[in-house]
RNA sequence: GGGCCGGUAGAUCAGCGGUAGAUCGCCUGCUUUGCAAGCAGGAGGCCUCGGGUUCAAAUCCCGACCGGUCCA
């Protein structure tokens, strides 16, 4: 039975076969499992197998997280290349918000065979962020919000085969045994297919007593709606590029290697030892967090919060367990894992923000701080990350100190304000209604941020009791979940073979070329090359003539599509024709200037700034330009004057600006992430784009030769489009004289409206003040002149009713119909052409109504307006 | 990017169709040995902006702008 599995099984492997191993299949899950220890029947995945090494470690010795990553290191260096890690917020691609895993760094351009991978084979610690099980951190023993995942991976083409299962798995095994010293019956290997950011395939689990340690994965599919393999309902096809690509939990195999009772203690003690000492509590208490953590481990199928109530029962036969320490303990393992994702965070320059990863940043930033108060902790934030830091060292360099000091401050001011604000609210819900009900609690976080556990608490200290319902976050969810479905339509073009050759990048200053009509449909053609440049990279299209002997057709239009380049005319072009482009060189010089002040203005802030200072995106037009950027710090109009100067004194500078196409690798390697700002190309070379000493970007637009010839840039306005995120909107060369004067004849004008000879802004001023001083006196005049004319009006009687007549301008209607109903008077008011009239109660203005119009009011109420015209006797109104 | 909440005196907010309010702060005077404070009086508002509904809009509706917050 065993042997004939064996030969189905695509991990058949001759090292298996050589090293003792057996293909089984678990007696409590039914998966197949490879393993060297004829005794074993489960494959070592929890449920299956429970945590087996808490208080029991395996391997030679303890290993910190430092020990564990050397060791790997030293293992694969003989024959792989080192890389360094990755930043975690993934700029080099805009489809997730961080970096998950090792494998993440290579996608899409390397996994695709775009790009060559950095080394082949390459080893590497990649830190990673996962916020998804954010509700276990702390709680389940084994949760991290960031952990660092070690890697071998090899790419494989058939003209280049580096290593597959065999070698993976025999490296797997030789690290493990070797230079973690753990016995290899201690190891199994799990089958169990893989799919992930659009790549598939099969993949071994490896682990150690319960403990999943790695997950080697033979990537081999790609996502593809024509595949033939489907794999949770997704259609995959065979790659040409076959990737291992291999992920070990750099503190799990730690962990293992200690038998701490958490993962948190194994791996910052430290940090955790000094929350607690600062917060006022004992260190040496946790004997319990073991016994915890195995059974959050044993009980895979459950919520976090189902598990904790079976623990509440299963730790009876404990005795006597201080679950307020628990708890306690437990904030403390949170402020020490959010504490290391911060770091890379900050690491990377992340601002905290209510949108993508700046959001989850003030998440984790807000958790903490609500830990410490939860805590008592005495001592500053700042601290815990410098401990983590220590035990970071060896892959973070470099964490901005004074950035995250700065935002930390910022946060936490935010974060008291938002809290006060809520108590206020809880205070006027409670003065309105009473008490709070689940409406309530749902308004108090979703609008203010008070989570409700915050809101119960407060509560309490006011003797109320409330109940917080069970499906409170679904509801929340729930209530955000709203369908949204919109279709991106993909115009399928005649053109998608058809290529164009770029000769706005040959020479930006070419305006005028001929050109063979390669394809065409309806007013749309492709041309064999082109100098009109197409909307992209922020940049919009060029316009101009094309010109077939005499006859002028404009471009109205030119977009990318693939690699072939189309126009948009005013009337058709048969294919195969001649023909000679002109672009208007006006609109293309004043994009460039734009395009190149762009990158000026970026560079310039940055460095007055800080390295904080990131493109979050950018619209060039020919009047004004905008580029959008993250910063922290607001740029008031005194800071845009000193980057006005800077941005001045580079153009006088005259700076060369260079264009180049590099090998991804070496563009990368050579310049960083920041290469990306404006964009990510998918191709194998990126062009770059450099201001002399100032800036360097990977840009796929038109460029001027040097700084001078922008002529000066002006800024016209900052604004915050989002938190962290600001908007400044400028124009150069001639754009920015056209503006400039603009102001001036305006300025002229209002010169003139004012009659100023000097000192405009004080005349205005005065201007204003009088005018509100006017209307201020003008309402007292028309108050009193109101009353007077309501208190000497003459009353009459109409219908039995007791009526003032009252002729009177439509401002002082206003004024006088109040004082009617209030007085508990009747009215007639002759206004304009219209009458008004004004009753006690709604049945007596309803009767004076018929009487004066002898008609039904059309509307009812206290005050009704009729037509003077339609008056029955006039003598009413006399 | 979407949902929700908000924008009124220098600050914090109330008012939520009918002549713009409170508290703190500010100014003047008085009380007090001084401080803290108390008493009396006073200044300070394009009720964010633009449309609409209405006899009448700070108030109701729509839109813009700005801020807060939650979610992806």
């Amino acid at each position: 039975m065993v042997a004939k599995a064996e030969e189905d099984s695509e991990f058949n492997l001759d090292f298996f076969k050589n090293n003792g191993f057996t293909r089984k299949i678990c007696i409590s899950c039914g998966m197949p499992f490879w393993s060297q220890d004829g005794e074993r029947k489960t494959c070592g995945d929890p449920p299956c197998d429970e945590y087996g090494f808490i208080g029991r470690p395996v391997g030679r010795s303890r290993m910190s997280i430092d020990d564990v990553r050397t060791a790997f290191f030293d293992y694969f260096k003989k024959d792989h290349g080192l890389v360094k890690p990755y930043p975690v917020v993934p700029r080099w691609r805009d489809d997730v918000l961080l970096v998950n895993a090792s494998i993440y760094d290579f996608q899409p351009h390397v996994t695709s065979g775009l790009v060559k991978p950095p080394a082949n084979p390459l080893v590497m610690s990649q830190p990673s962020i996962r916020m998804n099980d954010l509700d276990s951190v702390g709680i389940s023993g084994r949760h991290l919000t960031s952990f660092e995942m070690l890697c071998h991976d090899s790419f494989n083409t058939p003209q280049h085969e580096i290593y597959w299962k065999e070698g993976t798995v025999s490296r797997c095994h030789g690290f493990v045994t070797e230079a973690l010293g753990i016995d290899g019956k201690e190891v199994s290997y799990k089958e169990k297919p893989w799919s992930g950011g659009g790549n598939a395939g099969n993949a071994l689990e490896v682990f150690i007593r319960g403990l999943e340690i790695a997950t080697l994965v033979f990537m081999d599919l790609k996502e593809d709606p024509r595949g033939d393999v489907e794999i949770d309902g997704s259609l995959y096809s065979k790659m040409n590029l076959r990737v291992v690509d291999t992920g070990y939990g750099l503190e799990r195999i730690s962990w293992v290697t200690t038998g701490a009772p958490t993962v948190y203690d194994s791996i910052y003690g430290n940090a955790i030892d000094y929350i607690l000492t600062e917060s006022g509590l004992k260190t040496d208490n946790r004997k319990y967090m073991g016994e915890i953590t195995r059974i959050h481990s044993s009980e895979t199928e459950k919520n976090v919060r189902e598990i904790e109530e079976d623990i509440k029962i299963k730790m009876k036969n404990y005795g006597e367990i201080d679950w307020v320490y628990v708890d306690k303990i437990r904030q403390a393992y949170i402020l020490g894992d959010h504490c290391r994702s911060l770091i890379h965070m900050f690491r990377d320059y992340v601002i905290p923000s209510n949108v993508k990863v700046g959001y989850l940043m003030r998440m984790l930033l807000r958790r903490s701080f609500r830990a410490m108060d939860f805590l008592g902790f005495k001592g500053d934030l700042m601290d815990i990350m410098k401990i983590q830091e220590e035990n970071l060292k060896g892959i973070v360099d470099g964490f901005p100190h004074k950035f995250a000091e700065d935002i930390i401050r910022e946060e936490r001011e935010k974060y008291i304000k938002s809290e006060e604000k809520g108590r206020e609210e809880i205070e006027r819900i409670l003065k309105k209604n009473g008490n709070i009900g689940e409406n309530d609690l749902e308004l108090l976080y979703d609008s203010y941020g008070i989570v409700p556990e915050l809101t119960k608490q407060y509560l309490q200290e006011k003797g109320i009791v409330i109940q917080i319902p069970a499906d409170f976050h679904s509801r929340i969810v729930n209530k955000h979940s709203s369908k949204k479905s919109e279709e991106k339509q993909v115009p399928l073009l005649d053109f998608v073979d058809l290529e164009t050759r770029t000769l706005y990048y040959d020479d930006p200053r070419l305006m005028e070329f001929t050109a063979i009509v390669l394809g065409s449909k309806d007013n749309m053609i492709v041309t064999n090359q082109t100098a009109f440049y197409p909307t992209g990279g922020g940049q919009p299209h060029d316009i101009g003539y094309f010109k077939i002997g005499d006859e002028k057709i404009d471009v109205i239009d030119v977009y990318k599509v693939g690699k072939a380049i189309v126009h948009v005319l005013s009337s058709p072009v048969k294919k195969g024709t001649r023909l000679k482009g002109y672009v208007n060189y006006e609109r293309r010089r004043q994009l460039m200037i734009h395009h190149t002040s762009t990158h000026l203005l970026l560079g310039i802030t940055r460095s007055f700034l800080g390295d904080q200072v990131w493109q979050a995106g950018a619209q060039k037009g020919v009047e004004t330009s905008r580029i959008d950027i993250t910063c922290n710090i607001k740029i008031t109009r005194e800071i845009a004057d000193e980057i006005e100067r800077r941005c001045l004194k580079a153009i006088t500078e005259n700076r060369k600006v260079t264009v180049r196409n590099l090998e991804w690798n070496m563009a990368t390697s050579k310049y960083g992430f920041r290469l990306f700002e404006g964009g990510v190309p998918l191709s194998d070379h990126l062009r770059v784009v450099e201001i002399e000493g100032i800036d360097v970007e990977g840009c796929g637009g038109t460029h001027l030769s040097s700084t001078g010839e922008i002529g000066f840039i002006k800024i016209i306005s900052v604004d915050s489009i989002q938190e962290g995120i600001q908007r400044i909107t400028f124009c150069a060369g001639a754009a920015a004289l056209n503006y400039v004067q603009g102001i001036e004849r305006e300025y002229s004008e209002i010169k003139e409206y004012v009659r100023a000879t000097s000192e405009v802004p004080t005349r205005v001023r005065e201007s204003m003040d009088e005018l509100i001083s006017l209307r201020e006196r003008m309402k007292e005049l028309l108050k009193n002149e109101a009353e007077r004319k309501f208190e000497s009006a003459g009353e009459k009687e109409i219908g039995g009713i007791r009526v003032k007549l009252i002729h009177c301008s439509e401002e002082e209607k206003k004024l006088i119909i109040p004082m009617i109903l209030k007085n508990g008077s009747n009215g007639i008011i002759v206004c304009g052409g219209h009458i008004t009239v004004a009753g006690s109660r709604d049945k007596v203005a309803e009767s004076l109504y018929r009487l004066l119009f002898s008609e039904e009011p059309q509307n009812k109420g206290k005050v009704l307006m009729g037509k003077i015209g339609n008056v029955a006797d006039e003598k009413l109104i006399k």
